[in-house]
DNA sequence: GTATATGTGGATAATGTCATCCTATTTTAG
DNA sequence: CTAAAATAGGATGACATTATCCACATATAC
Protein backbone atom coordinates (compact mmCIF):
# COMPACT_ATOMS: atom_id res chain seq x y z
CA UNK A 1 0.00 0.00 0.00
CA UNK A 2 1.82 3.32 -0.96
CA UNK A 3 -0.38 6.07 1.03
CA UNK A 4 -1.53 4.75 4.64
CA UNK A 5 -4.93 4.41 5.48
CA UNK A 6 -4.98 8.14 7.19
CA UNK A 7 -3.48 9.68 4.22
CA UNK A 8 -5.86 8.12 2.19
CA UNK A 9 -8.60 9.84 4.62
CA UNK A 10 -6.75 13.50 4.87
CA UNK A 11 -6.56 13.58 0.96
CA UNK A 12 -10.10 12.50 0.64
CA UNK A 13 -11.39 15.16 3.48
CA UNK A 14 -9.53 17.47 1.78
CA UNK A 15 -10.43 17.28 -1.55
CA UNK A 16 -14.00 16.98 -0.83
CA UNK A 17 -13.64 20.40 1.00
CA UNK A 18 -12.35 21.71 -2.14
CA UNK A 19 -15.21 20.73 -3.82
CA UNK A 20 -17.63 22.74 -1.33
CA UNK A 21 -18.01 26.73 -1.11
CA UNK A 22 -14.91 28.21 0.47
CA UNK A 23 -16.89 30.85 3.23
CA UNK A 24 -19.18 28.04 5.06
CA UNK A 25 -17.53 25.66 7.14
CA UNK A 26 -17.49 22.04 7.01
CA UNK A 27 -18.49 19.65 9.29
CA UNK A 28 -16.39 17.02 10.45
CA UNK A 29 -19.42 14.53 10.48
CA UNK A 30 -20.85 15.71 7.20
CA UNK A 31 -17.40 14.63 5.80
CA UNK A 32 -17.35 11.31 7.34
CA UNK A 33 -20.90 10.55 6.05
CA UNK A 34 -19.91 11.77 2.66
CA UNK A 35 -17.05 9.60 2.45
CA UNK A 36 -17.67 6.65 4.42
CA UNK A 37 -14.88 7.43 6.81
CA UNK A 38 -15.19 6.84 11.04
CA UNK A 39 -16.11 10.03 11.89
CA UNK A 40 -13.64 10.27 15.38
CA UNK A 41 -11.22 8.90 13.56
CA UNK A 42 -11.31 11.91 11.15
CA UNK A 43 -11.57 14.36 13.56
CA UNK A 44 -7.97 13.64 14.90
CA UNK A 45 -6.96 13.71 10.73
CA UNK A 46 -8.57 17.42 10.58
CA UNK A 47 -7.02 18.55 13.72
CA UNK A 48 -3.56 17.85 12.55
CA UNK A 49 -4.51 19.26 9.30
CA UNK A 50 -5.39 22.60 11.49
CA UNK A 51 -1.92 22.22 13.26
CA UNK A 52 -0.33 21.68 10.04
CA UNK A 53 -1.64 25.40 9.09
CA UNK A 54 -3.64 23.14 5.70
CA UNK A 55 -7.06 24.31 7.37
CA UNK A 56 -8.37 26.48 10.15
CA UNK A 57 -11.51 25.11 12.70
CA UNK A 58 -14.42 27.31 14.28
CA UNK A 59 -15.89 26.31 17.43
CA UNK A 60 -19.46 26.22 18.40
CA UNK A 61 -22.47 26.26 16.94
CA UNK A 62 -22.12 26.86 13.05
CA UNK A 63 -18.14 25.62 13.34
CA UNK A 64 -16.86 23.27 11.03
CA UNK A 65 -13.68 23.08 9.26
CA UNK A 66 -12.50 24.90 6.28
CA UNK A 67 -9.68 25.18 3.77
CA UNK A 68 -6.88 27.63 4.83
CA UNK A 69 -6.97 30.86 2.20
CA UNK A 70 -5.37 29.99 -0.92
CA UNK A 71 -6.05 26.07 -0.30
CA UNK A 72 -6.78 25.06 -2.96
CA UNK A 73 -3.66 25.42 -4.00
CA UNK A 74 -2.78 22.73 -1.75
CA UNK A 75 -0.42 20.15 -2.91
CA UNK A 76 -0.83 16.44 -2.21
CA UNK A 77 2.83 16.30 -1.20
CA UNK A 78 1.76 18.68 1.69
CA UNK A 79 -1.02 16.71 3.03
CA UNK A 80 0.98 14.11 2.91
CA UNK A 81 3.83 15.17 4.55
CA UNK A 82 1.70 15.90 7.36
CA UNK A 83 0.44 12.39 7.91
CA UNK A 84 4.00 10.30 6.93
CA UNK A 85 6.56 12.71 7.98
CA UNK A 86 10.10 12.15 4.93
CA UNK A 87 8.77 8.72 4.43
CA UNK A 88 8.12 9.48 0.66
CA UNK A 89 11.80 11.34 -0.22
CA UNK A 90 13.72 8.86 2.06
CA UNK A 91 12.52 5.78 1.31
CA UNK A 92 14.55 2.72 0.21
CA UNK A 93 12.96 -0.30 -1.70
CA UNK A 94 14.62 -2.43 0.76
CA UNK A 95 13.80 -0.70 3.76
CA UNK A 96 17.51 0.43 4.18
CA UNK A 97 18.07 3.21 6.84
CA UNK A 98 20.42 4.95 5.16
CA UNK A 99 20.30 4.48 1.09
CA UNK A 100 21.96 7.19 -0.89
CA UNK A 101 24.28 6.97 -3.56
CA UNK A 102 27.76 6.31 -1.97
CA UNK A 103 25.73 3.84 0.31
CA UNK A 104 23.33 1.78 -1.94
CA UNK A 105 20.83 -1.01 -2.06
CA UNK A 106 20.99 -3.16 -5.17
CA UNK A 107 17.63 -1.21 -6.10
CA UNK A 108 18.96 2.10 -5.37
CA UNK A 109 19.61 3.27 -9.27
CA UNK A 110 16.21 1.74 -10.47
CA UNK A 111 14.29 2.66 -8.14
CA UNK A 112 15.55 6.54 -7.44
CA UNK A 113 13.94 7.39 -11.21
CA UNK A 114 10.59 5.83 -10.23
CA UNK A 115 10.18 7.75 -6.50
CA UNK A 116 11.11 10.85 -8.68
CA UNK A 117 7.43 9.90 -10.42
CA UNK A 118 5.94 9.14 -7.43
CA UNK A 119 6.94 13.01 -5.84
CA UNK A 120 6.08 14.54 -9.07
CA UNK A 121 2.62 13.43 -8.70
CA UNK A 122 2.45 14.50 -5.61
CA UNK A 123 3.54 17.77 -6.13
CA UNK A 124 1.80 18.98 -9.03
CA UNK A 125 -1.30 18.29 -8.21
CA UNK A 126 -3.03 20.38 -6.32
CA UNK A 127 -6.62 20.15 -4.54
CA UNK A 128 -7.89 22.54 -7.40
CA UNK A 129 -7.06 20.05 -10.08
CA UNK A 130 -8.79 17.13 -8.17
CA UNK A 131 -11.67 19.30 -6.51
CA UNK A 132 -12.36 20.79 -10.75
CA UNK A 133 -12.41 16.94 -11.52
CA UNK A 134 -14.86 15.84 -9.00
CA UNK A 135 -17.12 18.49 -10.11
CA UNK A 136 -17.65 17.21 -13.71
CA UNK A 137 -19.11 13.98 -11.71
CA UNK A 138 -17.40 11.39 -13.50
CA UNK A 139 -14.84 10.44 -10.77
CA UNK A 140 -15.74 9.62 -7.33
CA UNK A 141 -14.08 10.38 -3.81
CA UNK A 142 -15.36 7.42 -2.28
CA UNK A 143 -16.42 3.60 -2.36
CA UNK A 144 -20.15 4.04 -1.75
CA UNK A 145 -21.44 7.47 -3.30
CA UNK A 146 -23.75 8.35 -1.25
CA UNK A 147 -25.54 11.99 -2.44
CA UNK A 148 -22.58 13.04 -4.78
CA UNK A 149 -24.68 16.13 -5.68
CA UNK A 150 -24.31 17.84 -2.42
CA UNK A 151 -27.68 16.96 -0.71
CA UNK A 152 -27.02 16.80 2.82
CA UNK A 153 -30.80 17.61 3.39
CA UNK A 154 -33.11 15.56 5.87
CA UNK B 1 6.11 2.57 2.39
CA UNK B 2 6.07 0.98 -0.49
CA UNK B 3 6.75 -2.54 0.26
CA UNK B 4 5.86 -4.12 3.62
CA UNK B 5 8.94 -5.20 5.98
CA UNK B 6 7.64 -9.14 5.08
CA UNK B 7 8.47 -7.80 1.12
CA UNK B 8 11.54 -6.16 2.11
CA UNK B 9 12.84 -9.29 4.26
CA UNK B 10 11.92 -11.91 1.17
CA UNK B 11 13.08 -9.97 -1.12
CA UNK B 12 16.63 -9.23 0.70
CA UNK B 13 17.00 -12.71 1.52
CA UNK B 14 16.31 -13.93 -2.17
CA UNK B 15 18.77 -11.61 -3.92
CA UNK B 16 21.36 -13.22 -0.80
CA UNK B 17 20.73 -16.58 -1.81
CA UNK B 18 21.42 -15.40 -5.15
CA UNK B 19 24.62 -14.79 -4.71
CA UNK B 20 25.23 -17.98 -2.45
CA UNK B 21 26.14 -20.89 -4.69
CA UNK B 22 23.24 -22.68 -6.27
CA UNK B 23 23.82 -26.38 -5.02
CA UNK B 24 24.18 -25.71 -1.48
CA UNK B 25 21.30 -25.14 0.64
CA UNK B 26 21.73 -21.82 2.57
CA UNK B 27 20.36 -22.10 6.31
CA UNK B 28 17.44 -20.21 7.63
CA UNK B 29 19.54 -18.40 10.45
CA UNK B 30 22.70 -17.93 8.48
CA UNK B 31 20.48 -15.81 6.36
CA UNK B 32 18.60 -13.79 9.44
CA UNK B 33 22.00 -13.28 10.84
CA UNK B 34 23.37 -12.01 7.83
CA UNK B 35 20.55 -9.65 6.98
CA UNK B 36 20.11 -8.44 10.83
CA UNK B 37 16.59 -9.69 10.57
CA UNK B 38 14.46 -12.09 13.21
CA UNK B 39 15.15 -15.89 12.27
CA UNK B 40 11.87 -16.87 13.22
CA UNK B 41 10.18 -14.78 11.46
CA UNK B 42 12.43 -15.31 8.64
CA UNK B 43 11.53 -18.60 8.72
CA UNK B 44 7.45 -18.47 8.08
CA UNK B 45 8.65 -16.05 4.75
CA UNK B 46 10.91 -18.66 3.56
CA UNK B 47 8.64 -21.38 4.04
CA UNK B 48 5.94 -19.13 1.88
CA UNK B 49 8.41 -18.82 -0.88
CA UNK B 50 8.44 -23.01 -0.83
CA UNK B 51 4.85 -22.74 -1.13
CA UNK B 52 5.18 -20.25 -4.18
CA UNK B 53 7.22 -22.51 -5.80
CA UNK B 54 10.23 -19.95 -5.57
CA UNK B 55 12.22 -22.15 -3.17
CA UNK B 56 13.05 -25.69 -2.70
CA UNK B 57 13.63 -26.87 1.07
CA UNK B 58 15.32 -30.09 2.25
CA UNK B 59 15.09 -30.99 6.22
CA UNK B 60 16.85 -32.28 8.17
CA UNK B 61 21.04 -32.11 9.04
CA UNK B 62 22.69 -30.34 5.93
CA UNK B 63 19.21 -28.93 5.29
CA UNK B 64 18.33 -25.27 4.08
CA UNK B 65 16.70 -23.37 1.23
CA UNK B 66 17.65 -22.97 -1.87
CA UNK B 67 16.31 -21.58 -5.37
CA UNK B 68 14.23 -23.34 -7.12
CA UNK B 69 15.45 -24.30 -10.49
CA UNK B 70 16.47 -21.47 -12.53
CA UNK B 71 15.94 -19.38 -9.35
CA UNK B 72 18.19 -16.78 -10.92
CA UNK B 73 15.43 -15.56 -12.98
CA UNK B 74 13.03 -14.94 -10.57
CA UNK B 75 11.50 -11.10 -10.65
CA UNK B 76 10.79 -8.46 -7.86
CA UNK B 77 7.55 -8.87 -8.94
CA UNK B 78 6.76 -12.52 -8.46
CA UNK B 79 8.42 -12.50 -5.17
CA UNK B 80 5.87 -9.48 -3.84
CA UNK B 81 3.04 -11.02 -5.49
CA UNK B 82 3.71 -13.99 -2.93
CA UNK B 83 3.81 -11.52 0.25
CA UNK B 84 1.22 -8.47 -0.88
CA UNK B 85 -0.88 -9.88 -2.78
CA UNK B 86 -2.80 -8.55 -6.22
CA UNK B 87 -1.67 -4.87 -4.10
CA UNK B 88 0.60 -3.29 -6.48
CA UNK B 89 -1.47 -3.92 -9.93
CA UNK B 90 -5.03 -3.07 -8.70
CA UNK B 91 -3.74 -0.40 -6.26
CA UNK B 92 -6.16 2.59 -6.21
CA UNK B 93 -4.08 5.81 -4.32
CA UNK B 94 -6.81 6.73 -2.63
CA UNK B 95 -7.99 3.58 -1.16
CA UNK B 96 -11.35 2.74 -3.55
CA UNK B 97 -11.80 -0.70 -3.56
CA UNK B 98 -12.85 -0.39 -7.34
CA UNK B 99 -10.65 2.47 -9.20
CA UNK B 100 -10.70 1.76 -13.22
CA UNK B 101 -11.29 3.32 -15.92
CA UNK B 102 -14.72 3.43 -15.89
CA UNK B 103 -14.73 4.06 -11.79
CA UNK B 104 -12.48 6.19 -11.29
CA UNK B 105 -10.73 8.11 -8.53
CA UNK B 106 -10.07 11.59 -9.49
CA UNK B 107 -6.09 10.13 -9.19
CA UNK B 108 -6.65 7.86 -11.13
CA UNK B 109 -5.58 8.90 -14.49
CA UNK B 110 -2.30 10.55 -12.98
CA UNK B 111 -1.44 7.79 -11.07
CA UNK B 112 -1.86 4.64 -13.46
CA UNK B 113 0.99 5.98 -15.88
CA UNK B 114 3.42 6.03 -12.45
CA UNK B 115 1.98 2.18 -11.56
CA UNK B 116 3.30 1.09 -14.64
CA UNK B 117 6.43 2.47 -13.86
CA UNK B 118 6.83 0.45 -11.00
CA UNK B 119 5.03 -2.66 -12.36
CA UNK B 120 7.79 -2.42 -15.09
CA UNK B 121 10.80 -2.06 -12.18
CA UNK B 122 9.47 -5.34 -10.66
CA UNK B 123 8.62 -7.21 -13.30
CA UNK B 124 12.35 -6.72 -15.24
CA UNK B 125 14.26 -6.66 -12.21
CA UNK B 126 15.65 -10.41 -11.57
CA UNK B 127 17.83 -11.75 -8.59
CA UNK B 128 20.25 -12.69 -11.53
CA UNK B 129 20.64 -8.21 -11.96
CA UNK B 130 20.79 -7.69 -8.09
CA UNK B 131 23.29 -10.63 -7.22
CA UNK B 132 25.32 -9.09 -9.78
CA UNK B 133 25.47 -5.84 -8.84
CA UNK B 134 25.75 -7.10 -4.88
CA UNK B 135 28.75 -9.11 -5.51
CA UNK B 136 30.39 -6.17 -6.95
CA UNK B 137 30.90 -5.09 -3.28
CA UNK B 138 29.40 -1.72 -4.19
CA UNK B 139 25.75 -2.43 -2.99
CA UNK B 140 24.78 -3.16 0.81
CA UNK B 141 21.68 -5.55 1.47
CA UNK B 142 21.45 -4.71 4.84
CA UNK B 143 21.50 -1.71 7.37
CA UNK B 144 24.97 -3.55 9.09
CA UNK B 145 27.08 -4.67 6.55
CA UNK B 146 28.84 -7.59 9.01
CA UNK B 147 30.82 -9.35 6.58
CA UNK B 148 30.02 -8.94 3.62
CA UNK B 149 32.87 -11.14 1.71
CA UNK B 150 30.77 -14.57 2.85
CA UNK B 151 32.64 -14.62 5.74
CA UNK B 152 30.31 -16.72 8.27
CA UNK B 153 33.36 -18.55 10.18
CA UNK B 154 34.05 -17.78 14.11
C1' DG C 1 -28.87 33.05 30.66
C1' DT C 2 -29.78 28.54 28.86
C1' DA C 3 -29.81 25.05 25.55
C1' DT C 4 -27.71 23.21 21.68
C1' DA C 5 -24.18 22.32 18.41
C1' DT C 6 -19.54 22.15 17.43
C1' DG C 7 -14.35 21.36 17.79
C1' DT C 8 -10.39 19.88 21.52
C1' DG C 9 -7.68 16.75 23.91
C1' DG C 10 -6.72 12.79 26.59
C1' DA C 11 -7.61 8.05 27.57
C1' DT C 12 -8.98 3.74 25.91
C1' DA C 13 -10.21 -0.20 22.84
C1' DA C 14 -9.87 -3.06 18.48
C1' DT C 15 -7.36 -4.65 14.67
C1' DG C 16 -3.58 -6.22 11.77
C1' DT C 17 1.29 -6.70 11.14
C1' DC C 18 5.37 -8.21 12.96
C1' DA C 19 7.75 -11.32 15.87
C1' DT C 20 8.52 -15.34 19.06
C1' DC C 21 7.99 -19.90 21.10
C1' DC C 22 7.30 -24.73 21.35
C1' DT C 23 6.57 -29.25 19.72
C1' DA C 24 6.73 -32.23 15.81
C1' DT C 25 8.97 -34.37 11.66
C1' DT C 26 12.74 -35.30 8.68
C1' DT C 27 17.51 -36.30 7.54
C1' DT C 28 22.32 -37.21 8.20
C1' DA C 29 26.53 -38.49 11.05
C1' DG C 30 28.49 -41.59 13.86
C1' DC D 1 20.02 -47.16 16.77
C1' DT D 2 20.88 -42.84 18.68
C1' DA D 3 22.03 -38.00 18.73
C1' DA D 4 22.21 -33.76 16.47
C1' DA D 5 20.70 -30.44 13.11
C1' DA D 6 17.52 -28.64 10.32
C1' DT D 7 12.64 -27.35 8.44
C1' DA D 8 7.20 -27.49 9.43
C1' DG D 9 3.40 -25.81 11.61
C1' DG D 10 0.44 -24.19 15.19
C1' DA D 11 -0.17 -21.16 19.17
C1' DT D 12 1.01 -17.18 21.32
C1' DG D 13 2.89 -12.47 22.34
C1' DA D 14 4.36 -7.48 21.17
C1' DC D 15 3.66 -3.49 18.79
C1' DA D 16 1.85 0.18 15.69
C1' DT D 17 -2.02 1.71 13.29
C1' DT D 18 -6.64 2.42 13.27
C1' DA D 19 -10.76 3.50 15.68
C1' DT D 20 -13.76 4.94 19.69
C1' DC D 21 -15.23 7.24 23.88
C1' DC D 22 -15.79 10.85 27.21
C1' DA D 23 -15.31 15.21 29.68
C1' DC D 24 -14.36 19.89 28.34
C1' DA D 25 -14.13 24.48 26.06
C1' DT D 26 -16.35 27.49 22.77
C1' DA D 27 -19.75 29.76 20.09
C1' DT D 28 -24.39 30.68 18.37
C1' DA D 29 -29.60 30.84 18.74
C1' DC D 30 -33.30 31.80 21.35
Amino acid sequence: MILSRTSQYAVQALIYMATQPADTPVLNKDIAARLGVPAPYLTKILQSMVKGNLLVSFRGRLGGFCLREGGKEISLMQIVQLTEGMAFTESCLLGLKKCSAETACPLHFRWVPVKEKIIDLLQQTTLDNLATAVNTGKYRLADIPGSLFGGLAP
